[in-house]
DNA sequence: TCTGGGGTCCTAGGACCC
DNA sequence: TCTGGGGTCCTAGGACCC
């Protein structure tokens, strides 16, 4: 038996917390260079901002109360450590799955399960001010789909059993509940259907859940993949998927952004990508890993149409492997040079840090060359610095000096403070 | 004017091997 | 006219997730 716990429209609700007037208002927290709506609270949702809903062509709900924030990733991720860790308690097993979603193992644990995750709930509310859904069901598969019921069932009365709102047990259900349910849910509300799949479902004529899980697994995997066979396996209470609570090593780390305006220069462009090609090699280092090729990567706008379109990448190899902050840097510049072609217009660009492997595990080198000095001291003194006095601290030459200069820089008009990761910004409380 | 960022897994097809 | 059979490995692209 799994448990998903999910937060509520989390970005939304951690917002909330420090800014409780926020709280009944429609609310939209934005993505990077405040392009689009990527949490929504139901208000919002209401008024009809859809997920990833351009900003210019919903902002005029403004008008009509809608709150509009820039994202303030420091402190989501630090609201998701606190519900994490309280989340962990009432299980042997979690696997954080996401920023805001976390399976918990629940195999062989006694009691009523509703009672125990209202317990739940209450709990993360009570201590971290974010509010919850939890769902039970025997694989992750049909967890997941619980916690939709579960929130569903609380967001638009009507179509579920009331009392699956915010906690939901497919356990607790007869077969006959459980096929209503199943009945009333669309196939694309399952985890692993995503648009192509489902638009391809529903024109075979497998339009809700119960079709699905009455589907024959054999023909599926033909007509699609082995990922869907298991889906409908799972659906059908067949475990495929197991939790997996062991952090593992990333296979590859990418930082990429979209810029605040369009760019023309190379220069720029070698500011844009040593500042991702940096930070990238830190967070390699905090995986305690190697990268054996980095990947550059630069594009124009599709949107803008009419504008001449250029999308180019290339991975460059390290001699050996390394996380390296001046190697990847050096590499990923290299790489630039050769995609970049001049006059386009550049809207994005990332670095992509491949063939990762254990820090120490690489293969030794012929020592041709005079040996280089061991930096790795370096980069811990780096990585030491930059922890103690913010990010930054310490940087290559290449990427440049944070201002208005910066050409490339992020949009972020909308952004609240960091109230729980810096002294600056803690709130001040008065009677 | 203005459209995010960071991941995983699977499959098909090509290169290459004997 | 007509050109084998059986593998492995790698990559690119596409699907999915949040």
């Amino acid at each position: 038996m799994f448990a998903l716990v999910d937060g509520n429209n989390f970005y939304v609700s951690c917002e909330r917390v420090f800014r409780p007037s926020l709280v009944g208002r429609p609310v939209v927290v934005l993505s990077n260079n405040d392009g689009c709506a990527i949490a929504r609270s139901n208000e919002a949702k209401a008024l009809g901002v859809r997920m990833g809903h351009p900003w210019f062509q919903c902002r005029h709900l403004e008008a009509q109360g809608l709150v509009a924030l820039s994202a303030n990733f420091a402190l989501y991720g630090d609201m998701s450590d606190r519900m994490m860790s309280l989340v962990a308690h009432h299980a042997p097993r979690q696997e954080i799955y996401s920023i805001d979603e976390s399976f918990l193992d629940f195999t062989g644990i006694r009691g009523n399960r509703t009672a125990i995750g209202h317990a739940l709930r209450e709990q993360v509310l009570t201590w971290t001010g974010l509010p919850t859904c939890v769902g039970f069901g025997a694989t992750k598969t049909l967890a997941k789909l619980a916690n939709h019921v579960a929130k569903t069932a609380e967001r638009k009365p009507g179509l579920y059993p009331p009392e699956l709102a915010q906690v939901c047990d497919f356990g607790r259900l007869s077969d006959e509940q459980l096929d209503a349910v199943f009945a009333a849910t669309e196939v694309g509300e399952v985890w692993g259907v995503g648009r192509r799949i489902g638009t391809a479902l529903v024109e075979s004529g497998v339009r809700t859940v119960l079709d699905l899980k009455h589907a024959d697994p054999a023909a599926l995997r033909r007509n699609f993949s082995v990922v869907l066979e298991k889906t409908v396996r799972e659906l059908q209470g067949t475990s495929c998927v197991d939790l997996d609570d062991q952090p593992r090593q990333k296979q590859q780390i990418m930082v990429s952004r979209s810029f605040g305006q369009g760019v023309l220069r190379l220069e720029d462009l070698n500011e844009a990508v040593s500042t991702f090609a940096a930070r990238a090699a830190e967070k390699l280092r905090l995986d305690a890993s190697a990268a054996g090729a980095v990947l550059v990567f630069i594009r124009t706008s599709p949107f803008r149409a009419s504008d001449a379109q250029y999308s180019g990448s290339v991975t460059v190899p390290m001699v050996q492997p390394t996380s390296d902050t001046g190697r990847i840097v050096r590499a990923a510049c290299n790489g630039l040079r050769q995609i970049f072609r001049p006059g386009f217009r550049y809207a994005k660009a990332g670095v992509m840090l491949v063939d990762l492997g254990s820090e120490g595990q690489s293969q030794g080198e012929l020592d041709l060359e005079p040996t280089e000095i061991d930096r790795s001291r370096l980069m811990a003194v780096m990585d030491g610095v930059n922890q103690r006095f913010g990010r930054g601290s310490l940087s290559m030459a290449s990427t440049g000096t944070i201002g208005p200069a910066r050409q490339w820089g992020m949009r972020q008009e909308r952004r609240t403070p960091d109230y729980t990761t810096s002294w600056r910004d803690i709130p001040i409380v008065r009677a």
